[in-house]
RNA sequence: GCGAGAGUUGCCAAGCCAGGUCAAAGGCGCCAGGUUCAGGGCCUGGUCUCGUAGGAGUUCGCCGGUUCGAAUCCGGCCUCUCGCACCA
């Protein structure tokens, strides 16, 4: 079609599409899905792109197929990221402005007003539903909403309410990392460094010497059995504290850490390092053991204060070899307690000399640690006198009798110790008080999401068990903050909903929140949303008119039919609102059905805007159209899948987009009939047939290779077959028209345009799915093409292997009595007896070994040929000679020499002999 | 480390659950030819190896096993992706 421009038909359907997609309730089936809703912290990516463009060509199929199709969207602006991203950029951090000046190119005026966290959320959900729209996307904009709306806030202080009501939300401490100079608790998104660094819990194992107690941090408290000392850094000062009332001795970091923990610490003096080595100690489960110097003890981890296991510790081992072939100590031996295969008695020695480590500076001891570590973790056992239970469940019982009998306390730390705030200071752990929260661990609470998993439809199917094992797993959800925006707990206002604890049920709202913003927010009470969501109570602040409207529409829509999103919410989003919706909402209102996508690469690497790796979508929509972008994005894999976004590649996509634009334009004018026209008739049915079934299993790849692709092969072997000179006659008419809608939920925008073209009234989104037309099916003319086809191809393959020049092609058709042999065998269900089987018939086994030769070469044909061909074979009797005599002006025109067609049985010719059903001997003069 | 997925012919990707349809669809890329053809677009053909007859041989991460027969089933190993939490 020529004088085709993209860019205005693009703008004129956004026009015409602005309140094509607006849902209301009516008579019709409704469909309604719904994506995570984004982040808008900053530009929309490639990547992005697919999260909805893949969900938008469903909901453009459903609404296709006469459904009531609400897709909505919203902007989830809870948490801390944007309070920190305004600090920056208001502190003139050079990297940050330079990501949102040049990368996402916000106006400098515009800029400068993001020192305000609000104006970047507001900026950029605008600036997403610019690009939703320039996508095609075909949302209904009416029910926007951000998660720090007025309304919003009331629907979950409803939410919490009964959650709380419920005893889901239940108050506790908890770790967290904090940062003492911002008196805050800080997020990764935070950190200057240690964005990885994980709060572990050490069991501090306490020594007692003389009235006071020492301390070491041990991640293996079940090899207490096995201390022979304890190491004290000679060169580091200590400190003596009251902790909680009594008397420790640790390092001054330690009491530091401490002090966030949950302790009252008064420190009273310093004692040298050196005043502690040769003192003696005494714990109940290792009796007395002496303290000895080692330069290794770092006081900034644990207490400062290590115990020594040299059985199972290759750095206490090496530690005391050390001291020892200084002559010093040489009375301690070590003291093994478990058994792990592949090791010898003293497991850390054996480490230690293999690797042939000569004193405790080589650099290889992480590694030697880790492996024994992990050798006696995995496969250990403790001595039968220790209680002989693998060690990964013997530790924990040594440091429940510790906490409950020996004084021992937690301490939290991080794995890996630089954790430094954006501010610059030094990160701690601290904990919380009257921390709230949800209590996903509760059995039955997790038995009922279970149940409903097990009820759901969940695409791809094996993310199942994903959705189990987190199910499973999930334990208090501390669900308050501090800091950062979002809605504050209604019976605790000191704390903010945490982002993760504010989306769970939101897929409800939508459903009215274009009614909620006529209201006013004071009036949206409790008892207003239990109307609307549960049809009890007689609400004041809202007429009943109102609120029966909006609550039918809530029913109208609810429950939802399928939530998309990416495959890294599944251990959190996804089964949280799952458990929420239990919660909340009655057995007829939950979830049915989630579809899980795989994740998205630019160039083979993972997309990150703070690495630069990122395109936007609106780069990409610009320079490719949208279309071309739309395509790329729903071809290159299923939703499941990882793809990977390359300009290279989407370059071919834009030139797919232009073919059919010219066949379409080109086709719509033909007129007259061919016998083909037939074929192709039938062979269009089977493309809508099967788009249609990948669409119902969401496979939008396989969908688009079905409705383009395929219909595009079949044109081409339709073309072929025109007679001479013929360009194609009025089944291309029908072809086009149904064609065209079958990709309109991927290319929208040429579809829209082609649809007018085809002279068609409304829009290509909203007219019909295409029907099979079961009386353009026939098969039997199918089952011809693909005779002729295939002999076709043998003839070609022929044609290339020998080097003469063709005068003439004679085919030789199989006689009766193999078709016959053909249908015995394709009908044995053992075909490696089928010889045996066909010898039953007399006239077959009257001839011989011509007979057995024959059936072991239909044998394997029948066996090579796809199951539907032979099964067709066996009830549609084709008469290949008829076939191919219609055929062959098209054969003798494709080869350019005379073509002949001869019953094999009828040929004395030595090839005839060799002619099978649905394969014609072929021979080449 | 733990949990969940994945590894197919240059690339992307079907097939694997229900073993013979599989030298393995389709797309991209590349090569050749055609086109009143600008090195572009479009069309046609080719694209593991061998072959003067439609065939044969060797392939589906690696190693073994089951079977008349395995890309498909079983066991072990290697590699990659996602998640491991209070964070969107």
């Amino acid at each position: 079609m020529s004088g085709f421009d993209m860019r205005s038909n693009e703008r004129e359907c956004i026009a015409r599409w602005e309140h094509a997609f607006e849902a209301d309730p009516d008579e019709r089936e409704k469909y309604y899905l719904t994506v995570a809703y984004p982040y808008p912290s900053g530009a929309m990516h490639v990547g992005h792109g697919r999260t909805y463009i893949v969900p938008d060509v469903i909901a453009r199929y459903q609404r296709m197929r006469g459904r009531a199709v609400l897709f909505p969207m919203a902007f989830h602006v809870t948490g801390t990221p944007v309070i920190g991203i305004s600090k920056r950029i208001a502190n003139g951090d050079v990297q940050t402005i330079g990501l949102y000046r040049d990368l996402y190119r916000v106006p400098q005026d515009i800029l400068d007003r993001f020192v305000n966290p609000m104006e970047i959320v507001r900026y950029f959900s605008e600036d997403y539903q610019r690009v939703m729209q320039k996508c095609g996307l075909s949302i209904d904009w009416r029910r926007r909403f951000i998660t720090v709306d007025p309304p919003y806030s009331r629907f979950i202080e409803w939410q919490y309410g009964h959650l709380y009501e419920e005893k889901h939300v239940v108050k506790g401490a908890h770790p967290v990392k904090y940062c003492p100079l911002c008196e805050n608790p800080v997020g990764d998104h935070d950190l200057l460094e240690g964005d990885k660094a994980e709060i572990v819990k050490f069991t501090l194992v306490v020594f007692q010497w003389g009235d006071a107690r020492i301390p070491c941090a041990t991640l293996r408290p079940e090899t207490i059995y096995g201390v022979t000392n304890l190491w004290v850094n000679p060169d580091v000062t200590y400190v003596r504290a009251m902790i909680d009332g009594d008397a420790w001795i640790l390092s001054t970091e330690a009491a530091g850490k401490l002090a966030l923990q949950d302790h009252e610490i008064l420190v009273t003096e310093e004692i040298p390092g050196a005043g502690l080595i040769d003192q003696m100690v005494s714990h109940p489960l290792c009796g007395d053991i002496p303290i000895l110097p080692a330069t290794f003890v770092d006081p900034d981890m644990g207490s400062g204060i290590v115990m020594s296991v040299p059985a199972h510790a290759p750095f206490d081992y090496i530690a005391l070899r050390d001291l020892q072939e200084q002559g010093r100590y040489t009375s301690i031996r070590p003291v093994p307690l478990i058994s792990v295969e592949g090791y010898g008695e003293i497991p850390a020695k054996d480490a230690v000399e293999r690797a042939g480590i000569r004193d405790q500076n080589d650099l290889a001891m992480e590694a030697l640690t880790q492996e024994v570590y992990n050798a006696e973790f995995s496969r250990g056992k403790v001595f039968e006198k220790y209680g002989g239970k693998p060690v990964r469940e013997a530790r924990d019982d040594v440091a429940a009798l510790m906490m409950d009998r020996y004084g021992s306390i937690p301490m939290y730390d991080f794995d890996n110790r630089q954790v430094i705030c954006r501010c610059g200071g030094r990160v701690y752990v601290k904990i919380l008080h009257d921390q709230w929260f949800l209590d996903y661990g509760d059995p039955c609470w997790k038995e009922q999401v279970k149940v409903q998993l097990d009820e759901m439809a969940l695409v791809p199917p094996e993310v199942k068990s994903e959705f189990d094992r987190t199910v499973d797993w999930l334990k208090a959800w501390a669900c308050t903050r501090r800091v950062g925006l979002g809605t504050k707990l209604p019976w605790d206002p000191a704390w903010i909903i945490e982002p993760l604890s504010d989306s769970t049920i939101y897929m409800a709202y939508y459903t009215i929140a274009h009614h909620l913003k006529a209201i006013p927010a004071e009036n949206l009470t409790p008892e207003v949303f239990d109307y609307i969501f549960f049809g009890e109570g007689s609400p004041e602040t809202v007429d009943r008119e109102t609120l029966d409207l909006i609550r039918d529409e809530f029913l109208y829509w609810y429950p939802y039919d399928y939530r998309f999103s990416a495959k890294d919410l599944i251990s959190n989003h996804l089964t949280f609102q799952l458990f929420h919706h239990r919660a909340i909402f009655p057995p007829e209102l939950q979830p049915k059905g989630m579809v899980v996508f795989g994740m998205g690469l630019l160039n083979g690497a993972k997309m990150s805007s703070s690495k630069g790796n990122v395109y936007l979508l609106e780069d990409a929509v610009e320079e490719f159209g949208a279309d071309t972008v739309r395509m790329f994005l729903v071809g290159s894999a299923e939703p499941w899948q990882d793809f990977d976004w390359r300009n290279e590649l989407v370059a071919s996509t834009r030139k797919q987009i232009e073919r059919f634009l010219k066949v379409v334009g080109e086709a719509r004018h033909a007129e007259g009939a061919c016998t083909i026209d037939a074929w192709l008739a039938s062979r269009l049915q089977h493309r809508v047939m099967t788009t249609t079934a990948a669409f119902e299993s969401f496979q939008t790849r396989q969908a688009l290779q079905e409705a383009f692709f395929g219909v595009e092969a079949d044109l081409k072997w339709y073309r072929r077959r025109l007679p001479e000179g013929a360009s194609g006659g009025a089944v291309l008419q029908d072809l086009c028209r149904t064609w065209v809608r079958l990709l309109a939920p991927f290319i929208p925008f040429t579809c829209e345009a082609l649809w007018s073209d085809l002279g068609e009234s409304g829009m290509a989104s909203l007219a019909p799915w295409p029907e099979v037309d079961e009386a353009q099916l026939s098969p039997e003319v199918e089952l011809a093409e693909e005779l002729l086809e295939r002999t076709v191809e043998d003839i070609e393959s022929i044609l290339k292997l020998i080097p003469l020049e063709p005068k003439g092609i004679r085919l030789f058709v199989a006689p009766d009595w193999k078709d016959e042999v053909f249908r015995i065998v394709a009908a044995s269900n053992d075909r490696t007896r089928a010889v045996r089987e066909v010898m039953q018939d007399e006239g077959i086994r009257k001839r011989g070994r011509e007979a057995t030769e024959a059936t072991k070469q239909i044998t394997k044909l029948v066996l090579k040929l796809p199951p539907d061909l032979v099964k067709q074979l066996q009830t549609v009797s084709l008469d290949e000679q008829v076939v191919l005599e219609g055929a062959r002006q098209f054969l003798e025109h494709e080869f350019g020499v005379p073509v002949t067609i001869q019953d094999a049985g009828e040929s004395a010719h030595p090839k005839a002999s060799g002619a099978l059903p649905f394969k014609p001997a072929i021979v080449i003069e």
